[in-house]
DNA sequence: GTGAAAGCGCTAACAC
DNA sequence: GTGTTAGCGCTTTCAC
């Protein structure tokens, strides 16, 4: 039914390994030939089978990107930039979505392993153990999470909740709660390593939760209960939700509560109030990605060189959901200085 | 490198077509040898190449997604969508960004050809007559645009348009805008159609414009000038550009002007003031697309059945972005009753 | 119910 | 520089 390589031999009058050869290895043709079999092909409309291709070749210009939730807006910039990426490479792109389940992540690496030039895993939930397993049936990277002898992009989270902390503090805050994201979240714990250390007082840890708006939502009476006068969420779907429960609970923010973000999504910027947060580059790192993905497949059977790891800065972005805490200089009775 | 048909025929004992069979027809092979083969397959971690398979049978188990821009919130809840009822029927979806361009989309389509069942195009840029052109090539189905002889799911956005402006006319405006989208978009054509059929006053049109915060934020300026006090824009993203525009101009929403969006993506409840906006089923969108696509496959060779068409109803949603025009009954001067 | 053989669209030695 | 041949992993006649 469609136009094939045999195709395009016989209209142009060759032999179809030389119509091969004008498509896969253009300088061992002569080019008045290559000139005709272009022609010929380009009037026939013929595109070579990539799928054919692969099979002698193992290579197919594709690649998997597994992610969590695609609705998740933290995800569509990096998926966006991944796809961009990998386009520039003449690659193009599966997305699964896992629906935050680690069984699902290891059953889709193994369905797309046949089909890909390597899977990307992105804020994987699945154990280091299994990543490095499946490392050895597919070439395999992952974003946010640190893993010896794995590939992999991961934004300093640690940084950004130390500052988002000393920002906490240097406002006189002094009961912080951290609101953790999901079991199996590499950067959860960094999170709550990087904060619990930057706290030079309580911390109350709330969680495992979704990383969601409902998530966030759900835990806002836990987050009054505890006295806490700030909270850093795990990421700013959870802060906003978080927000929208301490409003419906009758606290404001940032008046009565503080809350920190993490990753500066689009709408952080657009709610009320502004969220403050800590902005994690995101389209970078699914550029980087790709990157490294695409350069491990060309140093095929190497003696595998040290695997690469990227470390992408992060940020603090102050707006308006964070202001001064019942610190020393505002305590009941305190000195009008 | 990986395990073939062929170790799995070694294992057990049988010819390679066996093996075949006992994946592909399994009713044809003795539940005894079937079983034995399973076990020797599960325990080589034997998995099929679809690729391969593909080549003879022409089903690849994957389909294309085309759209303009997966960091446009809209898109991210259709593409999830899609991408789970597409598992559902063990299919892998390729995702690709068009950047808003229609030679993009050309390209894609063409690129995406021969590695997949069908291709999904969403709100496509390009001409029908190119659609069509296409949908000879591979299996094609749209998503936002209404052509004959091509299957696709609408959503209603000229209800949505009417239930706006009624909307905004029962409020007492009288000078309302209309904030079109991008060129080439079929859902900016028919809700200027409707919008203009159902404002019963003047309607300006602003556009067109690129479908983004910005875009809306570009034309508030135009917006003030005009002398509107309401105003219809072609998706959420804009309406919220708008919105910051407006303010930053010195208007208050709705005060001064009211804005009404389309799409009802997750941001619209939790801006402030949270967006009035015509609710549209985008996950029912994705999920009967990929249906009909899969569906279009299946009857493969039929004369073809009349064209399916799928149209799902929009909602109007009131939420605080508009309020009271300067209509009748609030005119200067006016009589308080 | 199973094996043998041909072939999907293509590439990669190897001759000439 | 081009044709010949074998074969990637798999399915599908066709015998038996």
């Amino acid at each position: 039914m469609s136009v094939t390589i045999r195709d395009v031999a016989r209209a142009s009058g060759v032999h179809i390994s030389t119509v091969s050869r004008t498509f896969s290895a253009p300088h061992l043709v002569n080019s008045n030939t290559r000139s005709r079999v272009l022609a010929c092909a380009e009037q026939l409309g013929y595109r070579p089978n990539r799928a054919a291709r692969a099979l002698i070749t193992g290579r197919t210009y594709n690649i998997g990107l597994i992610v969590a939730d695609i609705a998740n807006p933290f995800f569509p910039p990096l998926i966006k930039a991944a796809e961009s990426q990998a386009r520039k490479h003449d690659h193009h792109i599966f997305v699964a979505d896992t629906n935050e389940d680690p069984a699902v992540e290891e059953e889709l690496v193994r369905a797309l392993a046949k089909q890909v030039d390597g899977v990307l895993v992105v804020s994987p939930r699945m154990s280091n153990a299994l990543i490095e397993q499946l490392s050895h049936e597919v070439p395999l990277a992952v974003v946010n999470r640190q893993i010896a002898g794995i590939p992999g992009v991961v934004m300093d989270v640690a940084q950004g909740a130390r500052l988002a902390i000393e920002h906490l503090l240097s406002l006189g805050h002094t009961d912080i709660a951290l609101v953790s994201g999901p079991r199996g979240s590499w950067t959860s714990r960094e999170i709550r390593r990087s904060a619990s250390a930057a706290a030079r007082h309580k911390l109350t840890v709330i969680g495992p939760n979704p990383p969601t708006e409902v998530g966030g939502l759900a835990v806002a009476e836990e987050v009054l209960r505890a006295g806490a006068t700030a909270v850093l969420a795990y990421n700013d779907l959870m802060a906003i939700g978080l927000i929208e429960g301490l409003i419906a609970a009758g606290a404001r923010v940032p008046q009565d509560v503080s809350v920190v973000g993490i990753d500066d999504i689009m709408l952080s910027r657009l709610t009320r109030p502004k969220l403050t947060t800590v902005a994690t580059p995101t389209a970078a790192a699914g550029r980087a990605a790709v990157d490294m993905l695409l350069a491990l497949g060309d140093q095929q059977g190497d003696d595998r060189r040290t695997t690469a790891h990227v470390h992408l800065q992060t940020e603090l972005v102050i707006r308006d959901s964070t202001g001064p805490g019942p610190g020393p200089h505002s305590a009941p009775g305190g000195v009008a200085s």
